[in-house]
DNA sequence: GGGTTTGTTCAATTTAGATTGAACAAACCT
DNA sequence: AGGTTTGTTCAATCTAAATTGAACAAACCC
Protein backbone atom coordinates (compact mmCIF):
# COMPACT_ATOMS: atom_id res chain seq x y z
CA UNK A 1 0.00 0.00 0.00
CA UNK A 2 1.19 3.86 -0.53
CA UNK A 3 2.44 5.79 2.53
CA UNK A 4 -0.17 7.35 3.90
CA UNK A 5 0.46 11.47 4.25
CA UNK A 6 2.63 11.10 1.49
CA UNK A 7 5.17 10.37 4.17
CA UNK A 8 7.66 8.53 1.31
CA UNK A 9 11.25 7.66 2.75
CA UNK A 10 12.15 9.02 -0.43
CA UNK A 11 11.95 12.60 -0.42
CA UNK A 12 14.91 14.58 -0.12
CA UNK A 13 15.80 15.98 3.33
CA UNK A 14 16.30 19.80 3.69
CA UNK A 15 20.02 19.67 3.26
CA UNK A 16 19.88 17.60 0.20
CA UNK A 17 17.13 20.10 -1.49
CA UNK A 18 19.60 22.70 -0.84
CA UNK A 19 22.61 20.92 -2.46
CA UNK A 20 20.33 19.98 -5.68
CA UNK A 21 19.08 23.32 -5.41
CA UNK A 22 22.61 24.97 -5.99
CA UNK A 23 23.26 22.84 -8.68
CA UNK A 24 19.83 23.46 -10.67
CA UNK A 25 20.69 27.48 -10.04
CA UNK A 26 24.27 26.49 -10.97
CA UNK A 27 23.49 24.73 -14.97
CA UNK A 28 21.56 26.94 -15.69
CA UNK A 29 24.15 29.82 -15.51
CA UNK A 30 25.77 27.15 -17.97
CA UNK A 31 22.56 26.94 -20.36
CA UNK A 32 22.17 23.16 -19.55
CA UNK A 33 19.06 21.73 -18.78
CA UNK A 34 17.38 21.59 -14.87
CA UNK A 35 17.59 17.64 -14.45
CA UNK A 36 21.21 17.68 -15.50
CA UNK A 37 21.68 19.56 -12.26
CA UNK A 38 19.20 17.96 -9.98
CA UNK A 39 20.49 15.02 -10.76
CA UNK A 40 24.83 15.53 -10.29
CA UNK A 41 23.20 17.53 -7.18
CA UNK A 42 22.20 14.27 -5.86
CA UNK A 43 24.72 12.57 -6.80
CA UNK A 44 27.25 15.01 -5.44
CA UNK A 45 25.00 14.86 -1.56
CA UNK A 46 25.51 10.84 -1.78
CA UNK A 47 28.22 9.07 0.00
CA UNK A 48 27.12 5.94 -2.10
CA UNK A 49 26.81 5.66 -6.05
CA UNK A 50 22.84 5.67 -6.81
CA UNK A 51 21.25 4.23 -9.71
CA UNK A 52 18.87 5.44 -12.37
CA UNK A 53 15.94 3.91 -10.49
CA UNK A 54 17.37 6.22 -7.06
CA UNK A 55 17.57 8.72 -9.16
CA UNK A 56 13.72 8.89 -10.18
CA UNK A 57 12.53 7.75 -7.17
CA UNK A 58 14.47 10.19 -4.55
CA UNK A 59 13.80 13.37 -7.19
CA UNK A 60 10.77 12.35 -8.84
CA UNK A 61 11.69 12.66 -12.51
CA UNK A 62 10.87 10.51 -15.12
CA UNK A 63 12.64 7.40 -16.37
CA UNK A 64 12.94 9.62 -19.55
CA UNK A 65 14.79 12.46 -17.97
CA UNK A 66 17.09 10.48 -15.61
CA UNK A 67 18.27 8.52 -18.56
CA UNK A 68 18.96 10.80 -21.01
CA UNK A 69 20.28 13.23 -18.02
CA UNK A 70 22.92 10.72 -17.34
CA UNK A 71 23.74 9.82 -20.72
CA UNK A 72 24.94 13.97 -20.64
CA UNK A 73 26.62 13.84 -17.90
CA UNK A 74 28.40 11.09 -18.97
CA UNK A 75 29.23 12.85 -22.29
CA UNK A 76 30.40 15.73 -20.20
CA UNK A 77 32.48 13.36 -18.14
CA UNK A 78 31.04 14.62 -14.68
CA UNK A 79 29.77 10.92 -13.95
CA UNK A 80 30.91 7.84 -14.18
CA UNK A 81 29.54 4.48 -13.35
CA UNK A 82 30.68 3.23 -9.95
CA UNK A 83 33.35 -0.18 -9.84
CA UNK A 84 32.59 -3.25 -7.86
CA UNK A 85 29.07 -4.00 -7.36
CA UNK A 86 28.68 -7.21 -9.33
CA UNK A 87 24.94 -6.34 -9.48
CA UNK A 88 22.87 -6.23 -12.81
CA UNK A 89 21.53 -2.63 -12.23
CA UNK A 90 24.88 -0.15 -12.77
CA UNK A 91 25.89 2.96 -10.12
CA UNK A 92 26.57 6.65 -10.74
CA UNK A 93 29.04 8.59 -9.04
CA UNK A 94 30.15 12.23 -9.39
CA UNK A 95 33.49 13.34 -10.94
CA UNK A 96 34.22 16.27 -8.65
CA UNK A 97 37.30 17.49 -9.88
CA UNK A 98 37.05 20.89 -11.58
CA UNK A 99 39.54 20.23 -13.71
CA UNK A 100 37.49 16.89 -15.46
CA UNK A 101 34.26 19.30 -15.36
CA UNK A 102 35.33 21.73 -17.52
CA UNK A 103 37.76 20.13 -19.70
CA UNK A 104 34.15 18.18 -20.53
CA UNK A 105 32.60 21.31 -20.65
CA UNK A 106 34.78 23.19 -22.75
CA UNK A 107 35.29 19.88 -24.84
CA UNK A 108 31.49 19.33 -25.51
CA UNK A 109 29.68 22.41 -25.21
CA UNK A 110 32.59 25.08 -26.15
CA UNK A 111 34.77 23.73 -28.99
CA UNK A 112 32.27 22.18 -31.48
CA UNK A 113 30.32 26.09 -31.20
CA UNK A 114 33.85 27.91 -31.67
CA UNK A 115 34.24 25.47 -34.57
CA UNK A 116 31.19 25.93 -36.38
CA UNK A 117 31.78 29.63 -35.89
CA UNK A 118 34.70 29.51 -37.90
CA UNK A 119 33.04 27.97 -40.40
CA UNK A 120 30.05 30.21 -41.23
CA UNK A 121 32.62 33.62 -40.71
CA UNK A 122 34.52 31.32 -43.70
CA UNK A 123 31.28 31.47 -45.98
CA UNK A 124 30.81 35.05 -44.64
CA UNK A 125 33.82 36.32 -45.66
CA UNK A 126 32.84 34.57 -49.00
CA UNK A 127 29.46 36.63 -49.47
CA UNK A 128 31.27 40.06 -48.18
CA UNK A 129 33.71 39.17 -51.06
CA UNK A 130 31.25 39.54 -53.75
CA UNK A 131 29.63 42.95 -52.77
CA UNK A 132 30.18 45.30 -55.43
CA UNK A 133 30.22 48.47 -53.82
CA UNK A 134 33.88 48.83 -52.91
CA UNK A 135 33.92 50.98 -50.01
CA UNK A 136 30.74 48.53 -48.58
CA UNK A 137 33.13 45.71 -49.19
CA UNK A 138 36.28 47.29 -47.35
CA UNK A 139 34.08 47.70 -45.01
CA UNK A 140 32.71 44.03 -44.53
CA UNK A 141 36.23 42.98 -44.92
CA UNK A 142 37.08 44.81 -41.70
CA UNK A 143 34.39 43.32 -39.89
CA UNK A 144 35.11 39.91 -40.81
CA UNK A 145 38.76 40.19 -39.51
CA UNK A 146 37.62 41.31 -36.58
CA UNK A 147 35.19 37.90 -36.19
CA UNK A 148 38.29 36.07 -37.28
CA UNK A 149 40.50 37.97 -34.68
CA UNK A 150 37.65 36.71 -31.87
CA UNK A 151 37.62 33.73 -32.68
CA UNK A 152 41.46 33.17 -32.67
CA UNK A 153 41.99 35.03 -29.04
CA UNK A 154 38.99 32.46 -27.98
CA UNK A 155 40.45 29.38 -29.03
CA UNK A 156 43.71 30.79 -27.38
CA UNK A 157 42.29 31.10 -24.24
CA UNK A 158 40.65 27.61 -24.05
CA UNK A 159 43.75 25.77 -23.30
CA UNK A 160 44.95 28.15 -20.67
CA UNK A 161 41.15 28.62 -18.98
CA UNK A 162 41.73 24.59 -18.36
CA UNK A 163 45.26 24.35 -17.05
CA UNK A 164 44.39 27.32 -14.49
CA UNK A 165 41.41 25.07 -13.41
CA UNK A 166 43.43 21.90 -13.75
CA UNK A 167 44.38 23.09 -9.78
CA UNK B 1 -1.06 52.36 -49.53
CA UNK B 2 1.03 48.62 -48.30
CA UNK B 3 3.86 48.12 -50.78
CA UNK B 4 2.66 45.10 -53.29
CA UNK B 5 3.88 41.82 -53.01
CA UNK B 6 5.94 42.60 -49.70
CA UNK B 7 8.20 44.15 -51.68
CA UNK B 8 9.69 46.18 -48.53
CA UNK B 9 12.91 47.94 -48.63
CA UNK B 10 13.22 47.16 -44.98
CA UNK B 11 13.84 42.97 -45.68
CA UNK B 12 17.20 42.34 -44.65
CA UNK B 13 19.80 41.52 -47.40
CA UNK B 14 21.26 38.05 -47.88
CA UNK B 15 24.65 39.03 -46.28
CA UNK B 16 22.49 41.09 -43.32
CA UNK B 17 20.46 38.03 -42.88
CA UNK B 18 23.93 35.68 -42.60
CA UNK B 19 25.44 38.11 -39.80
CA UNK B 20 22.29 38.58 -37.68
CA UNK B 21 21.86 34.09 -38.07
CA UNK B 22 25.73 33.97 -37.08
CA UNK B 23 24.78 36.66 -34.10
CA UNK B 24 21.70 34.82 -33.48
CA UNK B 25 23.21 31.72 -32.82
CA UNK B 26 26.39 33.39 -30.54
CA UNK B 27 24.07 34.81 -28.28
CA UNK B 28 22.32 31.50 -27.73
CA UNK B 29 25.55 29.70 -26.85
CA UNK B 30 25.77 32.60 -24.10
CA UNK B 31 22.37 31.85 -22.86
CA UNK B 32 21.35 35.33 -24.42
CA UNK B 33 17.86 35.85 -25.73
CA UNK B 34 17.43 35.65 -29.59
CA UNK B 35 16.77 39.59 -30.22
CA UNK B 36 20.10 40.11 -28.18
CA UNK B 37 21.60 38.84 -31.19
CA UNK B 38 19.46 40.00 -34.10
CA UNK B 39 20.05 43.51 -32.63
CA UNK B 40 23.68 42.99 -32.09
CA UNK B 41 24.06 41.31 -35.51
CA UNK B 42 22.26 44.15 -37.26
CA UNK B 43 24.25 47.30 -35.72
CA UNK B 44 27.61 45.06 -36.38
CA UNK B 45 26.61 44.86 -40.49
CA UNK B 46 25.83 48.81 -40.54
CA UNK B 47 28.18 51.17 -41.60
CA UNK B 48 26.13 53.98 -39.74
CA UNK B 49 24.33 53.86 -36.43
CA UNK B 50 21.02 52.79 -35.99
CA UNK B 51 17.89 54.19 -34.42
CA UNK B 52 15.30 51.74 -32.28
CA UNK B 53 12.79 52.74 -34.57
CA UNK B 54 15.39 51.44 -37.41
CA UNK B 55 15.54 48.10 -35.55
CA UNK B 56 12.37 47.65 -35.13
CA UNK B 57 11.27 48.25 -38.78
CA UNK B 58 14.31 46.26 -40.42
CA UNK B 59 14.29 43.05 -38.01
CA UNK B 60 10.12 43.06 -37.70
CA UNK B 61 10.37 43.05 -33.69
CA UNK B 62 8.49 44.81 -31.57
CA UNK B 63 9.21 48.09 -29.68
CA UNK B 64 9.20 46.04 -26.27
CA UNK B 65 11.58 43.94 -28.00
CA UNK B 66 13.98 46.65 -29.21
CA UNK B 67 14.15 48.67 -25.98
CA UNK B 68 14.93 45.99 -23.71
CA UNK B 69 17.32 44.46 -26.26
CA UNK B 70 19.02 47.62 -26.92
CA UNK B 71 18.97 48.20 -22.63
CA UNK B 72 20.55 45.01 -22.17
CA UNK B 73 23.06 45.06 -24.88
CA UNK B 74 23.97 49.02 -23.21
CA UNK B 75 24.18 47.18 -19.62
CA UNK B 76 26.75 45.10 -21.53
CA UNK B 77 28.79 47.88 -22.61
CA UNK B 78 27.73 45.90 -25.82
CA UNK B 79 26.75 48.77 -27.76
CA UNK B 80 26.99 52.91 -27.34
CA UNK B 81 25.23 55.60 -28.02
CA UNK B 82 26.35 57.20 -31.26
CA UNK B 83 27.72 60.73 -30.99
CA UNK B 84 27.57 63.89 -33.06
CA UNK B 85 23.77 63.67 -34.60
CA UNK B 86 22.10 66.64 -33.40
CA UNK B 87 19.18 65.07 -34.17
CA UNK B 88 15.91 64.01 -31.02
CA UNK B 89 16.09 59.86 -31.50
CA UNK B 90 19.03 58.35 -30.82
CA UNK B 91 21.46 56.16 -32.39
CA UNK B 92 23.76 52.89 -31.37
CA UNK B 93 26.60 51.70 -32.48
CA UNK B 94 28.23 48.38 -32.04
CA UNK B 95 31.25 47.77 -29.84
CA UNK B 96 33.57 45.99 -31.41
CA UNK B 97 37.00 45.53 -29.14
CA UNK B 98 36.24 41.86 -28.02
CA UNK B 99 38.00 43.00 -24.21
CA UNK B 100 34.93 45.27 -23.80
CA UNK B 101 32.55 42.50 -24.64
CA UNK B 102 33.88 39.69 -22.55
CA UNK B 103 34.49 42.05 -19.90
CA UNK B 104 30.98 43.26 -19.78
CA UNK B 105 29.48 39.54 -19.95
CA UNK B 106 31.53 38.56 -16.92
CA UNK B 107 30.48 41.86 -15.12
CA UNK B 108 27.34 40.84 -15.66
CA UNK B 109 26.37 37.70 -16.55
CA UNK B 110 29.36 35.60 -14.59
CA UNK B 111 30.59 37.27 -11.18
CA UNK B 112 27.02 37.90 -10.05
CA UNK B 113 26.75 33.80 -10.46
CA UNK B 114 29.97 33.46 -8.88
CA UNK B 115 28.96 35.62 -5.82
CA UNK B 116 25.69 34.34 -4.94
CA UNK B 117 27.20 30.84 -5.65
CA UNK B 118 29.60 32.07 -2.72
CA UNK B 119 26.60 32.89 -0.44
CA UNK B 120 24.60 29.97 -0.95
CA UNK B 121 28.00 27.68 -0.38
CA UNK B 122 28.33 29.37 3.19
CA UNK B 123 24.93 28.36 3.92
CA UNK B 124 25.50 24.98 3.29
CA UNK B 125 28.20 25.13 5.58
CA UNK B 126 25.93 26.17 7.83
CA UNK B 127 23.43 23.04 7.40
CA UNK B 128 26.06 20.89 6.71
CA UNK B 129 27.69 21.95 10.76
CA UNK B 130 24.38 20.73 12.44
CA UNK B 131 24.32 17.45 10.72
CA UNK B 132 24.32 14.53 13.80
CA UNK B 133 25.99 11.76 12.22
CA UNK B 134 29.49 12.22 12.67
CA UNK B 135 30.63 10.06 9.48
CA UNK B 136 27.98 12.01 7.66
CA UNK B 137 29.10 15.67 8.91
CA UNK B 138 32.82 14.81 7.69
CA UNK B 139 31.96 13.73 4.06
CA UNK B 140 29.39 16.46 3.69
CA UNK B 141 32.49 18.90 5.01
CA UNK B 142 34.59 17.84 2.17
CA UNK B 143 31.62 18.59 -0.27
CA UNK B 144 31.41 21.71 0.97
CA UNK B 145 35.23 22.37 0.94
CA UNK B 146 35.54 21.00 -3.00
CA UNK B 147 32.90 23.87 -3.73
CA UNK B 148 34.61 26.67 -1.61
CA UNK B 149 37.52 25.47 -3.63
CA UNK B 150 35.93 25.80 -7.55
CA UNK B 151 34.74 29.01 -6.82
CA UNK B 152 38.38 30.02 -5.77
CA UNK B 153 39.62 28.91 -8.95
CA UNK B 154 36.24 30.21 -10.86
CA UNK B 155 37.45 33.50 -8.84
CA UNK B 156 40.90 33.92 -9.94
CA UNK B 157 40.59 32.84 -13.79
CA UNK B 158 38.18 35.41 -14.44
CA UNK B 159 40.75 38.40 -14.44
CA UNK B 160 43.60 35.79 -16.50
CA UNK B 161 40.26 35.92 -18.93
CA UNK B 162 40.12 39.56 -19.31
CA UNK B 163 43.91 39.66 -20.01
CA UNK B 164 43.95 37.29 -22.39
CA UNK B 165 40.84 38.11 -24.38
CA UNK B 166 42.29 42.44 -24.80
CA UNK B 167 44.18 41.71 -27.15
C1' DG C 1 10.14 -20.83 -23.93
C1' DG C 2 7.83 -17.01 -20.76
C1' DG C 3 8.64 -13.63 -17.04
C1' DT C 4 11.31 -9.90 -14.79
C1' DT C 5 14.47 -6.22 -14.42
C1' DT C 6 16.95 -2.40 -16.38
C1' DG C 7 17.43 1.05 -19.48
C1' DT C 8 16.38 3.74 -24.11
C1' DT C 9 13.65 6.23 -27.47
C1' DC C 10 10.59 9.54 -29.10
C1' DA C 11 5.85 11.69 -29.91
C1' DA C 12 2.95 14.30 -27.00
C1' DT C 13 2.65 17.51 -23.32
C1' DT C 14 4.19 20.95 -20.22
C1' DT C 15 6.71 24.93 -18.80
C1' DA C 16 10.03 28.65 -18.54
C1' DG C 17 11.10 32.55 -20.51
C1' DA C 18 11.08 35.50 -24.76
C1' DT C 19 8.13 38.41 -27.46
C1' DT C 20 4.34 41.25 -28.33
C1' DG C 21 1.53 45.33 -28.28
C1' DA C 22 -1.19 48.63 -26.02
C1' DA C 23 -1.02 51.93 -22.42
C1' DC C 24 1.86 55.14 -20.48
C1' DA C 25 5.48 58.78 -19.79
C1' DA C 26 8.80 62.17 -21.20
C1' DA C 27 10.64 65.50 -24.19
C1' DC C 28 10.10 68.21 -27.64
C1' DC C 29 7.24 71.39 -30.97
C1' DT C 30 3.97 75.42 -32.49
C1' DA D 1 -2.53 74.62 -24.11
C1' DG D 2 -2.77 70.46 -27.51
C1' DG D 3 -0.14 67.53 -30.86
C1' DT D 4 3.84 64.71 -32.28
C1' DT D 5 7.79 61.95 -31.69
C1' DT D 6 10.55 58.79 -29.05
C1' DG D 7 11.08 55.44 -25.85
C1' DT D 8 9.55 52.37 -21.59
C1' DT D 9 6.76 49.12 -19.03
C1' DC D 10 4.37 45.02 -18.16
C1' DA D 11 0.34 41.68 -18.52
C1' DA D 12 -0.95 38.57 -22.01
C1' DT D 13 0.55 35.55 -25.59
C1' DC D 14 3.57 32.66 -27.98
C1' DT D 15 7.37 29.46 -28.68
C1' DA D 16 11.42 26.74 -28.06
C1' DA D 17 13.10 23.43 -25.32
C1' DA D 18 12.62 20.30 -21.33
C1' DT D 19 9.93 16.71 -19.45
C1' DT D 20 6.89 12.95 -19.44
C1' DG D 21 5.34 8.28 -20.06
C1' DA D 22 4.28 4.48 -22.80
C1' DA D 23 6.20 1.44 -26.11
C1' DC D 24 10.20 -0.86 -27.08
C1' DA D 25 14.67 -3.43 -26.65
C1' DA D 26 18.23 -5.90 -24.25
C1' DA D 27 19.99 -8.70 -20.72
C1' DC D 28 19.26 -11.50 -17.38
C1' DC D 29 16.39 -15.25 -14.69
C1' DC D 30 13.79 -19.81 -14.05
Amino acid sequence: MAALLDGDQHELDPLERQVVAFFVDGVRVLGLPRSIGEIYGLLFVSQTPLSLDDLVLRLRISKGSASQGLRMLKSLGAVREAEGGAERRTYYEPAIELKRLAGGFIREQIRPHLESGKAKISLLAETARDVDDPERRKFLGDRVDRLETWMRSGGRVLPVLQKLLGQ
